[in-house]
DNA sequence: TAAATTTCTTAATCTACATTAATGTATAAA
DNA sequence: TTTATACATTAATGTAGATTAAGAAATTTA
């Protein structure tokens, strides 16, 4: 159970790494994601503090997901294979984010997907850059701006 | 532990029941879906023989899904209480199936989420009709008939 | 069996978002 | 402070897949 510091940047886990762990963010932000064929990167997830951060792989099977800080963070890495002591409650309402993540991206437009975003996470908003939002959001970066220039223009009357 | 026989069309459960259980299929095939606004279904997971299928919500929580029967089943309702006799490895399989769901939907163009569709559940394409499973793709079923033609068309040679 | 309903295909048109590219603005490094 | 690098905006053009519509197959029901 001990804490480690890591900084801006640092990469924690790569895709195909062996002996992946889940990481408990006690202060900071971390973020999970893929890069595509193309070079393209897609966030799977945000880790603000009291998130775990995991790669929903089995503990001896090669990762699928790259993890890295967004911020500088605190944070307690977990073995996976203390299968003990999981929190079923909160294992829970993580995969009912994935659960809601799919019915969203199968089912809502883009502005409506980022709206969605910001009224669930507001603070992530203000902490990450813009066009990692739109990679978790699932478009591109000029779409996102163009999406919160008209979202603006339609608000003031 | 009681099997429970139900016919095609039978609907299990609807978006905003309460006392959400799990079902664990014995034979046949299930299927847990939304509908949004606009009517428009979206099929979330098929449940063949031998899966367990879940709305991810808190036992006490309304539903978000709709299940229904794709085909006439055997079926054992579970509690969602007794979280003991929760087989963690199945559960961590089934989470890593959502987890391959969100990356597909994020960075695979519908060809290539088809394909990756008949590979890992071969079998479902048989059982499920056309427009289900572009539901599940995340397409309309005119683009996934069209989409299915030009793939045999650039197969023979 | 026929009739009704559901499912699948094909084609024309439309639209949300991607791509490309050029310009502007921060942040970090020298 | 200047220069470089990363990030954000805007606009023009392109494209995957949606929508609409109409007909053909298949399946269900009577």
């Amino acid at each position: 159970m001990k804490k480690i510091k890591v900084v801006k940047k640092q990469i924690l886990q790569r895709k195909g790494d062996l002996h992946s762990k889940s990481y408990k963010v006690e202060s900071g932000l971390l973020r999970s994601y893929t890069i595509d064929d193309k070079g393209k990167e897609h966030i799977f997830m945000f880790g603000p503090e009291g998130w775990i951060v995991t790669d929903y792989v089995s503990p001896n099977e090669p990762c699928e997901l790259y993890i890295d800080a967004i911020e500088d963070s605190v944070i307690v890495p977990i073995e996976k294979t203390s299968s003990q002591d999981i929190d079923l409650k909160k294992f829970i309402k993580r995969i009912r984010v994935l659960q809601n993540r799919v019915i969203m991206l199968m089912s809502a437009s883009a502005v409506d997907r980022y709206e969605h975003f910001i009224s669930t996470y507001p603070n992530i908003i203000q902490r990450a850059p813009q066009h990692m939002i739109a990679s978790y959001l699932g478009i591109t970066p000029e779409a996102l701006s163009t999406l919160k220039s008209q979202r603006l223009r339609s608000k003031k009357k």
